[in-house]
DNA sequence: TTGTATGCGTTATCAT
DNA sequence: ATGATAACGCATACAA
């Protein structure tokens, strides 16, 4: 069975390859009957039609391209998987490549899946600034998750972090906690600092204090949280509870306490932000800010396929976060 | 600027379009000076080859499929950037599909990466059985990662599971160990029970008895773990050190101490396979059998590239594991 | 070494 | 509703 072109499937159908078009593509009205001629013909023939052909002659390759920062990492897993569920369900590809949240790195990456026609980008990166950006969505379509440019709203995915963290932080004070202190992402990064002013909202509105002392910028990994933790000691800053930025940095956190013989959470309390899988698995199990990762990649795809194939105008979701308690914060006596 | 043509470039370069073609596609000699003057047209206006007219033409997409069980999770995502990383390089691209483990599902995957007429497949399945994988490799090139099919040797890239948990368990009794118990991943898999012949012919060779109840078959899953533990605790089997499957299995063994109030390595020391990356971080530190994972795939990848676009003979690999100490396993005394 | 001409398999335009 | 036919942009025999 070697691979029938639409001229075979055609003529065993005794109609016109434009009819077996009409029916593949099920973009022109064919009269039932053809239709079931055609098909036939084709499931005889075992007939699939060459996407290379199509997209030369459509001028669309089906193929939506996908850049993340890293294809590993507990964060870009499941978004990738929202993302490819979704589009293969309704017949179109996604080429995915990563671009190591370097903006050498992403910018190829978009030259590369350009040169490749896909007929629309899905970004998550962290290197692409937004001029560049804005620039690029003259070309194609374009649709960010988890980072806001101004005048692209419509085609942004973007999560509520200020209320994440500022939920987060309200937990700990219902708690009691009064002395919190927050390991945040890296400077330059939008959520990360959209997620201090959450912090600071919560701790301003209850009446809390909050000086730079609490806040340590580190970065989004064990790491920074580990560094995180041996700052605030050093610098001799007293808590009973700690945000952090994420749950990875929330596991250095844990580290950290591991090294130095502290309990989780007997000696403090502990919060993370995004829920990824192993969250549920550390001891003690995570309390942290669900992330709707897999919801928000599906809306993504579903909003780019809407746009690009169906003409329907775009419109940006500003996802919430959930607050979900597991075993790392508890009461302060 | 609009796309530009091959047609464009060559008037502009003063040359036919296949010369042209000859310089982007490198497959013919062309004299250094007319090169230079294609390649500077092709500069000046910005020429990408229109991959689909390539396809069509050459009968080649240039791109692989690669199919994996999961997009998340630990271990698949440093197979993916080692494949897409490696073929970027080459310029050549990748499409994923996730096969979600099953049969079903999977087929699926592989029919919709042949309709996109990738050049061959990387496979890193578990559903697909030997006999639909040799029908398959009569028909595309395949590269099976971390499956051993008979007569499909010289496409495969494996590991030696069976030696990684020999050594993982002489480790173990090199510290004095003597009672072990073997956490295993689910009988139907072969890497699951090629590792525990490993455990078995450790064990035999240091002449310890190794019965039935040393050894428990659940899951590669954190879930696995917890239940691997509560069902050796159950059936009253005694031990100081406990062997799992994968690194997984291992943090739920972690999880099940910790809700028995149990102290690892304290108690009893712990050992894993697969060396994710979150081994490093919990705690105690997983000692562990490192898994070339990223090795692994870049070497299937440039395997299938020089098979496909270089007509090389492929030769499969077998790769090897490496003992990581850290901080879960200690003598016993 | 380079040019000419044809074909790749489909969609889209224009008829009918 | 359906058929005929011209693109689509490139690679590749074949010729020169």
């Amino acid at each position: 069975m070697k691979k029938a072109s639409i001229l075979e499937v055609s003529s065993l159908a005794g109609v016109s390859p434009a009819t077996v078009s009409r029916v593949t593509s099920n973009a022109a009205p064919v009269r039932e009957t053809t239709r079931k001629k055609v098909l036939a013909a084709m499931k005889e023939l075992g007939y699939q039609p060459n996407s290379a052909a199509q997209s030369l002659s459509s001028k669309r390759s089906n193929t939506l391209g996908m850049i993340v920062s890293h294809l590993d990492g507990p964060f870009y897993g499941p978004v990738m998987s929202g993302v490819e569920e979704t589009l293969r369900k309704l017949n179109k590809h996604v080429i995915i490549a990563s671009g190591f949240a370097e903006e050498q790195a992403e910018k190829e990456a978009v030259d590369f899946l350009m040169a490749r026609q896909v007929d629309g980008l899905i970004l998550l990166t962290e290197g692409l600034d937004s001029e560049y950006l804005k620039d690029l969505e003259k070309r194609i379509p374009i649709y960010l998750i988890n980072q806001h440019v101004d005048g692209l709203e419509i085609r942004n995915m973007y999560l509520d972090n200020d209320d994440g963290v500022y939920q987060a932080t309200r937990h700990l004070i219902a708690q009691g906690h009064k002395d919190i202190i927050y390991i945040a992402g890296q400077e330059y990064k939008q959520d990360a600092n959209e997620r201090v002013a959450g912090f600071k909202r919560a701790m301003r509105e209850a009446g809390l204090t909050v000086t730079g002392k609490q806040i340590v910028h580190t970065s989004f990994e064990v790491e920074g949280g580990i560094k995180g933790m041996q700052h605030m000691v050093d610098s001799g800053t007293a808590f009973t509870a700690v945000v952090a930025g994420n749950d990875e940095a929330a596991f250095g956190v844990y580290e950290w306490a591991a090294r130095h013989g502290y309990s989780i959470p007997k000696d403090f309390s502990v919060i993370g932000f995004d829920d990824i899988l192993m969250s549920n698995y550390v001891s003690p199990r995570l309390s942290t800010m669900h992330f709707p990762k897999y919801d928000m990649a599906k809306a993504c795809a579903t909003m780019a396929y809407q746009e690009i194939y169906n003409k329907k105008l775009p419109e940006g979701i500003k996802f919430k976060t959930d607050l979900v308690i597991r075993d790392s914060v508890i009461e302060l006596k």
